[in-house]
DNA sequence: AATTTTATTAATCAAACGATTAAATATTTT
DNA sequence: AAAATATTTAATCGTTTGATTAATAAAATT
């Protein structure tokens, strides 16, 4: 075997993933040094490098997770052949909401890696990209013969989903206090489908 | 005088603060060097230390700029005593999406920055906190007595006006090029309100 | 049991980076 | 014009940071 490790005991590699995760997450790629992710997962600091050759490297597999999960709440959803346009709707707010509350900087995160350094990243929405763009979800919208682009639709449907939680460090003071912030999104996953099918007409 | 500036030659002083404005909106706190800093505005990188004391303090005048910039874009919209509801629903969304337009990656730089070091930016926010939620339109919102919190509106507007730019190092390629997603979101423009006014009911 | 491979540690390297210093030049004040 | 002050430069200092190395411990293989 070339390394005697992921049969059972993930441990030591898998503790140091899940303190990349948190720490890069946190500060983002350029702020987070290989010294918190070792610090922060209990282990000595040329581990990291033993197991995953740089801080480059182990960015990209924290980076390809976050992508990951990101796109895969929604893409099934976008894509089911069974499932009517407002189904679709409700499914995309809900599981979002669901996702983004246990995950609450995943967006920003991604987001704001994605925009330092763009070139790098591009590849990894182009290679989503057509999941999106010609999933059932958007024939469907294109049926119903809008007066308006239907990503004009998509736009809105994830900027009243995701918005919240990438201005949260904003918001949640306005409102009043993170509880009470919570409390509103939570309302947002039968509001946000309610306010998108008023614009279907 | 103290120093013997700021007469006529905000020359060198001025040059630093925009390759500042540049440098840190594209890479961010993090990944900005005071070398990059220097080379963008060809000068000494001494001189940044001898006009501006360090990094910080630099970031510091840069992050408060666009604070009040993203702030300053709605809060007296917010605050006109003399337009009615809609017409401040009008005036955030235009006048959001010409700055915006001016300025694309404002909102995830300041978000961005915010959630890197939530303690030290905190009182920014705070500061301009009342302004928004004991505003004119806050009142006129509530005025209408909606099923729903008036912050839902706010979030709503804001959501469909900001996120697309948040989104669109993302959005773009989905819609295709950045050429008709620039089209796209100037539509937004009398969109935005109509969709938001709809929610009035 | 001996040997080879894998895992872990402490120490350290080299480059990057923010900051400072001392000297030189320019500008202002007297 | 001389003196004082402000501006600019080149060189360099001290830390931080990602990465490596050499030695050791543990595990797997023969």
């Amino acid at each position: 075997m070339a390394k005697g490790k992921k049969d059972l005991d993930l441990s030591t590699e898998e503790k140091i993933m899940e303190a990349a995760r948190k720490v890069f997450t946190e500060k983002g790629y350029a702020a987070a040094r290989t010294r918190d992710i070792a610090e922060e997962s209990g282990i000595n600091l040329a581990l990291l490098n033993y197991y995953f050759r740089s801080k480059e490297k182990l960015f990209e597999l924290v980076m390809l997770e976050r992508v990951n999960k990101l796109f895969g709440a929604i893409i099934p959803i976008l894509n089911d052949e069974s499932s009517t346009l407002e189904e679709k709707i409700e499914g995309i707010a809900g599981s979002y909401i669901d996702l983004l509350t246990e995950h609450p900087d995943l967006p920003i995160f991604v987001l704001s890696e994605i925009r330092n350094r763009p070139e790098k990243f591009a590849a990894l929405v182009n290679a989503r990209d057509h999941r999106v763009t010609k999933s059932v979800f958007m024939k469907q919208l294109i049926e119903r013969k809008l007066s308006v682009s239907p990503f004009h639709i998509l736009i809105n449907l994830l900027g009243m989903t995701v918005f919240p939680f990438v201005g949260k460090p904003v918001l949640s003071k306005l409102v009043g206090n993170e509880a009470e912030f919570d409390a509103l999104i939570k309302q947002r996953k039968e509001l946000i489908p309610m306010w998108i099918k008023m614009m279907l007409n």
